[in-house]
DNA sequence: CTTTGTGAATATTTTCACAGCT
DNA sequence: AGCTGTGAAAATATTCACAAAG
């Protein structure tokens, strides 16, 4: 058995979108080449990940997009289902409660967490909306895989305590705020002004230069 | 001169948000290893990473974070402002227009543009929103630096076509579509679920194997 | 005593170039 | 002809271990 590098892994959810995309469109193959294109990586490097599990690739056509769609899934375990729960019923848990990409890739929320009272109650993408005081037992009852943290900043590190003591131990952190968890919690974070900073860089990728 | 690497720039806006956070806790100095702690990279790493731009570090005591915190804004170029337009007025555009990260970074958003005619004339985190329309004379009169998509992903297409159009020659996707851009448009792509996705394999990391 | 800065060893990634299959 | 799979080279990144500095 041979592991998968980390480097490939980041990459397969990125040629995952592609080949969705493909597949949608009614594309059956496709070129190392073509998805260099759209997704900006080296076409070898696009072989050498992909050769990383089986041979999908037939020589003189490309790469076929159903199985290779499959294959990825089962690799990445967005074939199974995913129990999560959201915390925060504000502007950015809404827009990921009712992203579509969500029943797609296999992740299905639960229940989503709120402390405001006129919140609590309602139904927001077909989800109740829980007290967060609630959390420990609602989190204990349903076996769920991992929690979404998008509260305003302030709240996080609360948050993340009450999480951690109800049991949950992968965290997706979409606060700017970095949060403390014990030693095996996982704790992913992303934010949209990291991304951002990212994209920035690109602009100015001249004159990232220091003094020798 | 030297050119600070790709890897080195990924993490700076890590290292800048725990620098931040501390420097709000009143912290002055921060050693490598609690900031590996905080960040999960390796200590060594990390200052392998710091030296990059002069020597901010005292031996004994660990990094000035003022300092510091300075010094990546200005690598990132996060202490000049910034103009941005913002496409999407919805959940996902709502949670990025009043993130407060957005102008601690110098990030300013002049516009933000939809096609609801429900919307168009009315503020958003005290940005009026403009019809998609009018993206093409807006973003010639303003000098904008670049655009972030945030609408559904069938309009993401469309929208780049217009952008493109339009001049913007940097564009942030928050869609989980893949968009087309001209050679010489640079196109950074993220959406929740792919850091889902990222996230997700934290929990299948011990079965990520393949038949060798 | 703590922590940086770095030589050196190691591992990983990236990229080219091309043999070989369809 | 078109494209994969891969050897080999080059470039990068990671990590350890420790001398030198406060």
């Amino acid at each position: 058995m041979k592991k998968i590098p980390e480097g490939v892994f980041g990459r397969l959810p990125v040629y995952l979108n592609c080949l969705l995309q493909l597949q949608n469109e009614g594309v059956k193959t496709v070129s190392s080449n073509r998805l260099g294109l759209w997704t900006g990586v080296n076409p070898a490097a696009i072989r050498r990940d992909l050769i990383c599990f089986g041979n999908y690739g037939i020589k003189g056509v490309g790469y076929a997009v159903g199985p290779m769609v499959s294959e990825i899934q089962r690799i990445l375990g967005s074939d199974r289902p995913h129990k999560i729960v959201l915390v925060g019923a504000g502007n950015l848990g809404s827009a990921i409660a009712h992203h579509s990409g969500l029943k797609n890739h296999g992740f299905h929320i639960t229940t989503i967490f709120d402390s405001d009272p006129d919140k609590v109650g309602t139904m927001l993408a077909d989800v109740e909306i829980v007290d967060i005081d609630k959390a420990g037992e609602v989190i204990r009852e349903e076996s769920v895989d991992f929690a979404i943290i998008a509260v305003p900043p302030a709240y996080a590190q609360a948050v993340t305590d009450r999480l951690v003591e109800a049991g949950v131990s992968v965290i997706l952190n979409y606060t700017s705020m970095m949060i403390r968890a014990p030693e095996g919690v996982q704790v992913h974070n992303t934010d949209p002004v990291k991304e951002l900073l990212v994209t920035l860089h690109t602009l100015s990728a001249k004159d990232n230069l220091v003094p020798t």
